[in-house]
RNA sequence: GGCCCGUUCGUCUAUCGGUUAGGACGCCAGGUUUUCAACCUGGAAAGAGGGGUUCGAUUCCCCUACGGGCUACCA
C-alpha cells in the first residue's frame, strides 16, 4: 500500500472527433506506464470548449480505446463539470495576491500588440492592472490573470526532453478566468491533474511549452508538479504532420483494415519507444518493459509495411480463441455480418494452416475461403484452367482411394504422389486441379491441409463434383 | 519576429567518448517449394553541414540549415 508512491496517469483527449492514431499512442503509453507498475490509468474528457465538444466524439473516443483494449480506472471525468472548482482555485490565487483582475479590453490588447510589433518591441502584453490599487477598479468585466514572476526562470524537468528552461520575463501574465468567469485550459488541466492525483503526465510534445506556464500555477498554489514526459508526435509516411490527406487517422479505421488490436498495440508502442532490439512482443512484455527512458526524442513516421509485418507476426503467434475474437471485432468494425457458427467452427479448424500466412484478418479470411464457402463451389477462371480432361481423369482416379486411406497428412501425400507418378507427372501438376476442386481457386493453402480441414466426406464430395457433373 | 524542442541506413531504432556504427521493416540476389505466402542464406543502405573540447567524437559544447511546437478571453 504505497499511497504516496503509487502511479497515476491519465489520458485527456478533447472530444472533437474520433480517437486518432497519435492520441491512441499517447493513451497507450499512459496505459502501459500505469498498468505495468500497478498504478491507475484515468480518463478525462477535455470538453470545456462547448462549441466543439460533442457526445458523439466522446463515444467515438471510448469506442477506440475499447477496441485497443485500453481500459481506464474509475469514471470518465468531464473537465467541464469541474469548472466551479477551477474558478475556486483562481479566486484563491486572487485572494492571495498571486493573481489579479485585469480590466484591459481585447481592443486595448490588440492595439498594444500592434504598436509593439511596429516598434519592434516585445508583443507580450503587460497589463497595467497588475499592481493597481483595487480601489481604482472600474465596475466592468475583467479577466483574472496570474502574476508571473518577472525575474528568474522556470525549469520543466522532462523525462524525455531533459530540463527545459524558460526565462520568466518571456512569459506573460496568462489568463486564468475569462471575462465570463469560465476557466481557460491551462488552469483546468493543472487543477484537474492535481485533484485527480496524477503523478505522471505523458502527453504530446505540443504541450512542452505549456508545461512552463502550467508550472507557474503549481508553484503559485504550492502544489507538487507531476513528472512530465512529452512525447514527439507521430507524422505521416511523408514525414509531415498527420492530416486529413494521410487518411487512416482514426484507430477504428485500423480495426476496419483488419489489424488485430494486440498487433496495433505492439506497433504503436514500438513507434517512438524501444527496448533494445526487441521488435515483436506480447502485451505482458510491453507492460514489463515500458519505461520513460526508452522514449525517443524525435517524431516517428507511420510505416504501413512494418505494421503489416508486425500484424502478421502477431496473427501467427496468437491463440486460436484470440484470433477468432479479433476476427469478430474486425467484421464488426468493417460493417460486415458476423460469421455463422458453422463457418466460425470451420475457420477455427483451419487456423493452424492459415495463421502463418496472413498479415491482416481480411487476408486470413481470404485464405480461409475454401472452408467458408459451401458446395456447389464457384470455380474462378484461373482455377478452371487447371481442370482439363486429363487432370479430371487423374482426379477421378484419386477420389476412390480417398475412401479408405488413413486421413492424415503423410498418407494423403503418399497416395497423391503415387497417383501422379502413375501418370508420369510430378505432384505439382496435380496440385492445381486439386485446388480448383477443393477451393474453386488457384491460390489456396496447401492442398493436404485443406483436405484435413474439410474432412474425408467433404473432400470426396468436392472432387466428385468436378469429375462427374459435366461430361 | 521571440522563446522552446528535435535531426543515426528509405522507415522504426540500438549505441549512454574508443564498435568493422548493431537489429527490424522494406528493397536486391540466391535457396526451399504444391499456387500465394511463409521460411532460410547473402547483399546494398546511416551519424544534416561547419566549427570546437578531447589522445579519441554519432555521443559533450557552439553556429548554420532543415523540421516541429508555443507565442489566444482554443484545447
Amino acid at each position: 500500500m504505497s499511497s504516496s508512491s503509487s502511479i497515476v496517469t491519465r489520458f485527456a483527449p478533447s472530444p472533437t472527433g474520433f480517437l486518432h492514431i497519435g492520441g491512441a499512442r499517447t493513451a497507450l503509453f499512459n496505459w502501459l506506464y500505469a498498468r505495468g507498475r500497478g498504478g491507475k490509468f484515468l480518463l478525462r474528457i477535455e470538453d470545456t470548449d462547448r462549441a466543439r465538444s460533442t457526445p458523439e466524439a466522446t463515444q467515438a473516443i471510448l469506442d477506440g480505446m475499447a477496441w485497443l483494449g485500453l481500459d481506464h480506472d474509475g469514471d470518465v471525468i468531464s473537465q467541464f463539470a469541474n469548472a466551479p472548482r477551477h474558478a475556486e482555485v483562481a479566486h484563491e490565487l486572487l485572494s492571495q495576491g498571486k493573481a489579479y483582475k485585469c480590466f484591459s479590453t481585447q481592443d486595448e490588447i490588440a492595439a498594444f500588440r500592434e504598436a509593439a510589433r511596429e516598434a519592434g518591441t516585445s508583443t507580450l502584453f503587460r497589463s497595467p492592472w497588475r499592481d493597481a490599487d483595487p480601489r481604482t477598479h472600474p465596475d466592468a468585466p475583467y479577466v483574472v490573470r496570474i502574476k508571473t514572476p518577472q525575474t528568474g526562470e522556470t525549469i520543466t524537468h522532462d523525462e524525455v526532453q531533459g530540463d527545459v528552461r524558460v526565462r520568466n520575463d518571456l512569459l506573460d501574465d496568462m489568463i486564468l478566468l475569462r471575462s465570463d468567469g469560465t476557466p481557460v485550459y491551462m488552469l483546468a488541466v493543472v487543477v484537474d491533474d492535481h485533484d485527480m492525483g496524477v503523478t505522471h503526465v505523458i502527453r504530446g510534445d505540443d504541450h512542452l511549452s505549456n508545461a512552463a506556464r502550467q508550472g507557474l500555477i503549481y508553484d503559485a498554489m504550492g502544489w507538487d508538479k507531476p513528472v512530465y514526459a512529452h512525447i514527439p508526435l507521430i507524422h505521416g509516411p511523408d514525414g509531415k504532420k498527420l492530416s486529413k490527406r494521410h487518411g487512416a487517422l482514426g484507430v477504428m479505421e485500423y480495426a476496419a483494415m483488419g489489424y488485430p488490436a494486440q498487433a496495433m498495440r505492439n506497433y504503436l508502442a514500438r513507434l517512438g519507444w524501444s527496448h533494445g532490439d526487441d521488435e515483436v512482443f506480447s502485451d505482458a512484455q510491453a507492460l514489463e518493459w515500458f519505461d520513460l527512458a526508452g522514449i525517443g526524442k524525435s517524431p516517428a513516421r507511420l510505416d504501413f509495411k512494418k505494421l503489416d509485418n508486425t500484424s502478421g507476426q502477431h496473427i501467427a503467434m496468437m491463440e486460436d480463441a484470440a484470433l477468432l475474437q479479433s476476427t469478430a471485432s474486425y467484421l464488426e468494425a468493417a460493417g460486415e455480418p458476423a460469421l455463422t457458427p458453422a463457418r466460425e467452427d470451420g475457420l477455427s479448424r483451419a487456423l493452424f494452416c492459415l495463421k502463418e500466412r496472413a498479415k491482416t484478418i481480411p487476408e486470413l479470411l481470404e485464405k480461409a475461403h475454401f472452408i467458408l464457402s459451401e458446395r456447389p463451389l464457384d470455380i474462378d477462371p484461373k482455377a478452371e484452367k487447371n481442370l482439363t480432361d486429363v487432370s479430371r481423369g487423374i482426379l477421378s482416379e484419386l477420389t476412390p482411394q480417398l475412401q479408405t486411406v488413413s486421413w492424415d497428412r503423410n498418407a494423403l501425400e503418399e497416395i497423391a504422389n503415387a497417383t501422379a507418378a502413375r501418370h508420369d507427372v510430378n505432384f505439382g501438376k496435380l496440385a492445381g486441379p486439386l485446388r480448383a476442386a477443393l477451393a474453386g481457386r488457384a491460390v489456396t493453402p496447401s492442398v493436404f491441409d485443406m483436405m484435413l480441414v474439410l474432412g474425408r466426406e467433404e473432400t470426396i464430395a468436392r472432387l466428385t463434383a468436378v469429375t462427374s457433373t459435366d461430361a
